[in-house]
DNA sequence: GGTCGCACTAAGCGCTCGCTCACCTTCGGC
DNA sequence: GCCGAAGGTGAGCGAGCGCTTAGTGCGACC
């Protein structure tokens, strides 16, 4: 279940869609530069660095350093939400979904922490425009998850007192492993989403 | 179980220590500014102008900037640990003090929100030194609520396959609280407690 | 009631930030 | 062989940053 697109190299991964070439440096650079430092203390002579160029072509592919927060922002949401998406879509009981969407968000967050760690804590970020934008991306995503959960109910295969609290909780549990997940500890980010698609299953009740 | 310095307005907690006066007023104001736009966000003018001060006034009871981050992370640290351990040490079956620590500490993350923010979120602000004495103070949060876990598997109280990552999945979704909580959100730090308290003991498989 | 100590302020220093602008190179089309 | 567009650079602008310093107001004490 896990790709090589998913955990090849952590981070080498959805830009793909980002042309031209330069554009795509400098977003990559700017979101290492992001998850190592934060936003604020993240300056664009440090991310034109990182790509290898002076601080003055930045300009020509962005706007403004917010502008590419926001792009690194809704890719990364839009990554996120696809891979909800498909495993809730999946066919198969709600336990096989719910184990399936919450073990793939998980080696997501753990296999690529650094842009899950920008998409994830650095929201607050962005002005109110941009930031009203990606939470529509959010709710989006806490709909497939109660989606999964409400079916698992409806078919008795979960015992759930608070649906709309568990199912923040199991999004908060998954999204959390940005911030503690590290490549050089004990777990793989397969283990990692093993583990939580099992805790996931004890939080909901599957019989 | 909830105190009323645990909720009383959130956040006019734990600073009474704090002397003097002025020296107060400066640290609640970092705090607050802290917590909305984050350290490397903030002025040293925003939390001077918050207290009612001049910029300059800050360096009278504080030498840096890093200095009041510090000491609130500190401050922080110790009240997390300090309510971890006093649930932890009561007397009770595992099960009994599990949903005591989790419940309380949801309670302290949801209620002084803002104060949590800054305690769980801006540790990377920190200088090596001063990151490492509060890393030291977080293992001590872990070990309190694996000696629990430990205790109710070795009484067959508890179910777990792995006792040090759940121990970790419990403390994340707990922290995540300050991330997502708000106060004027459908929930009171009581039900979230609660909720949580039930979440967990399901994680750890209760009987 | 003079004076000493201290909390505090007004002004500003040196620096770095996000961003701009004048200029340079490269290259496909005619 | 010339030209214009596209993509890049070096230098630097105005602003705002963390922090300092010279000076002020004021209460405690002899």
């Amino acid at each position: 279940m896990s790709t090589a697109e998913e955990t090849a190299g952590g981070e080498a991964q959805a830009w793909g869609e980002v042309t031209p070439d330069a554009a795509r440096r400098l977003l990559v650079a700017a979101v290492e530069a992001f998850a190592e430092r934060g936003y604020h203390a993240t300056t664009t002579r440090d991310i034109a660095g990182r790509a290898g160029m002076s601080p003055a072509a930045l300009y020509i592919h962005y706007k403004t350093k917010e502008e590419l927060l926001h792009r690194i922002s809704r890719i990364g949401h839009e990554k996120a939400l696809e891979i909800l998406r498909t495993a809730a879509r999946r066919e198969g009981t709600a336990r096989e979904r719910l184990a399936g969407a919450v073990s793939s968000f998980v080696r997501w967050h753990a296999g690529g922490r650094t842009t899950a760690r920008v998409v994830q804590y650095e929201l607050d970020s962005l002005g109110p425009d941009a930031r009203a934008e990606i939470l529509a991306l959010r709710r989006q995503c806490d709909a497939e998850v109660r989606a999964i959960i409400e079916d698992g109910v409806a078919a008795g295969e979960f015992d759930v007192l608070d649906v709309k609290g568990t199912t923040l909780a199991v999004l908060s549990l998954c999204i959390d492993v940005a911030r503690w997940f590290n490549v050089d500890g004990p777990w793989t980010p397969d283990e990692v989403g093993a583990l939580y698609a099992d805790l996931v299953l004890r939080m909901v009740g599957d019989k």
